[in-house]
DNA sequence: GTAATAGTGTCTATTAGACACTATTCG
DNA sequence: CGAATAGTGTCTAATAGACACTATTAC
C-alpha cells in the first residue's frame, strides 16, 4: 500500500498513557489518588504504559492498571495530551492523561507492596506532568459532580444522603449544607429512596437512596 | 542512548491533528465551521495535518490552518484523541481533535477557493470523525460560554449587549432573554461599559461594553 | 409622527442558605 | 436519660423569568 508506506517515512512519536485513579479514603470524606512504584528508578508515579498497536488508549490504561496495580474494571476518560517536545528524555513521547474512579472496596485486591494512596490535596513528588494530571482529574470530577449524584461511582449503587454529601464534598473541596444538598438532590430527581434503612450508624438510621 | 533505542524498537502510531474552527455568520447569530477542500479526494474536511517532530499539537494545528486555509493567529484547544484501531485505512493513525475560535473579520484573508463555512447545525458529509469533532467543539464552547462573556472572542474587544447575547445564543443554541441576560452579565461583573455608544443601528444607539 | 432597538422598573416563582425543631437510634 | 445522626418546616435573600414602560435613534 503506497499510502501506508508514505506515512511511515516520517518520524512518529511514542505514545504513552498515564492515569489518575481516584477513590475515597476510609472516612468517605477525602479523595485519594493511586500511585505505583516506579520500575526504572526509586519513587512513585501514576500508573502508565506505552500504547501498543491495535489497542485503544483506554485499553492501554486498563492494561497498565492490571499489570502495575492489580486493579480491574475501570472506565478511564481522556483528559489531555502532554506534548511538549523534550518533556521526556527517553525521546519523543506524547502522553495522554486519563482519569478513572474506583470504589475503595475495589482496591482491596491491589498489589499492596507496589501501590499506595495519597490525598489529592497533599501530593508527593511525582515525575513528568503527573502532578498536573491529578489537578486535571479533580477538575474533571468537579465538573461532572456538579449536576449529578456521584456519576462516576465513588459509592456503590445505594448510599445514604450523608455518604453522598461527603463524596461530593471530597470532590468539590468545599463544605456543602446538609439540608440544601438533600433537597437539591431530591428536587432535581437525581436520586430516589430505596425504602431501605442504613444499618450500623450511631444515631437515627438513614434512608438508603439510589441514582435515578 | 540505550533507552531511546529501546523505545524505538516498538511500533509507533502516526499522530494527526484536526481542528474545528468556529466563527459567526454575518448576522452574528449562527455558528459556522471552517472546512477545507480535501487534497487526496473530492469533497471537504476539517483542516488537519500530521504532527511533526519537535512541534506541539497546537503548533501543528496552526501550521495546518496557515497552509490549508491561510488563517493565522489561532489558539487551538485539545478536545479528544480519536484512537479506534482501523479508523484510518492509511495505517495506524491517532487524531487529536481541536477547537479554535476566530472572529469573522479574521477570515477575510482566507483562501476563498479552498475554504468554505458551514453552519454547525447543518453539517455536510465529512470524512473520519469530523462530524463528531464539530459536536465536541460546540459542547466545549457551550461549557466555556456558560459562565463568561464571549471568552473565546467571537466578537472583538468591545460589543453591544445585543451582539454579545446573539453570540451566546449561537453558542448555546437556545433563545436568551434580553433583560435577564443583560442584568446577569452586569451583576456578575463579566462586562463593563466603555462609555461609548454603538453607531449605525436603526433604533436607539446601544452602549458599548468590554470584558472585565 | 411610526418603527425599531435599547435600557430599566417591578412583580412573581424558584432556589440556596440559614436556623431550628422533631425523629430515631445507641449506650 | 444524653449523645449522635437523620429528616423537615420555615424564614430570608438572591435570582431568573416575564411583562411593561420609557428612551433614543432613523425615516
Amino acid at each position: 500500500m503506497a499510502e501506508r508506506r508514505a506515512l511511515e517515512r516520517y518520524p512518529r512519536p511514542s505514545v504513552a498513557v498515564d492515569a489518575a485513579v481516584l477513590t475515597l479514603d476510609a472516612s468517605g470524606r477525602s479523595l485519594l489518588v493511586l500511585e505505583v512504584r516506579r520500575a526504572e528508578s526509586p519513587g512513585w508515579a501514576l500508573p502508565g504504559t506505552f500504547l501498543h498497536e491495535g489497542e485503544t488508549l483506554a485499553d492501554a490504561v486498563r492494561r497498565a492498571l492490571l499489570d502495575k496495580a492489580g486493579v480491574e474494571g475501570l472506565a478511564p476518560r481522556q483528559l489531555h495530551v502532554f506534548d511538549a517536545p523534550g518533556r521526556d528524555d527517553r525521546g519523543w513521547v506524547l502522553s495522554v492523561a486519563h482519569v478513572a474512579v474506583v470504589r475503595p472496596e475495589h482496591l482491596e485486591g491491589a498489589f499492596r507492596d507496589r501501590t499506595r494512596l495519597t490525598p489529592v490535596d497533599r501530593p508527593g513528588r511525582l515525575p513528568w506532568d503527573h502532578a498536573d494530571i491529578i489537578g486535571l482529574a479533580v477538575d474533571d470530577l468537579r465538573e461532572r459532580y456538579r449536576e449529578k449524584a456521584d456519576p462516576d461511582g465513588l459509592l456503590g449503587d445505594t448510599f445514604t444522603l450523608s455518604e453522598l454529601r461527603h463524596a461530593h464534598e471530597a470532590v468539590s473541596g468545599r463544605r456543602i449544607l446538609r439540608d440544601a444538598f438533600a433537597r437539591g438532590m431530591l428536587r432535581r430527581e437525581l436520586i430516589e429512596s430505596t425504602g431501605e434503612a442504613a444499618e450500623g450508624g450511631r444515631g437515627r438510621p438513614a434512608e438508603m437512596f439510589r441514582r435515578t
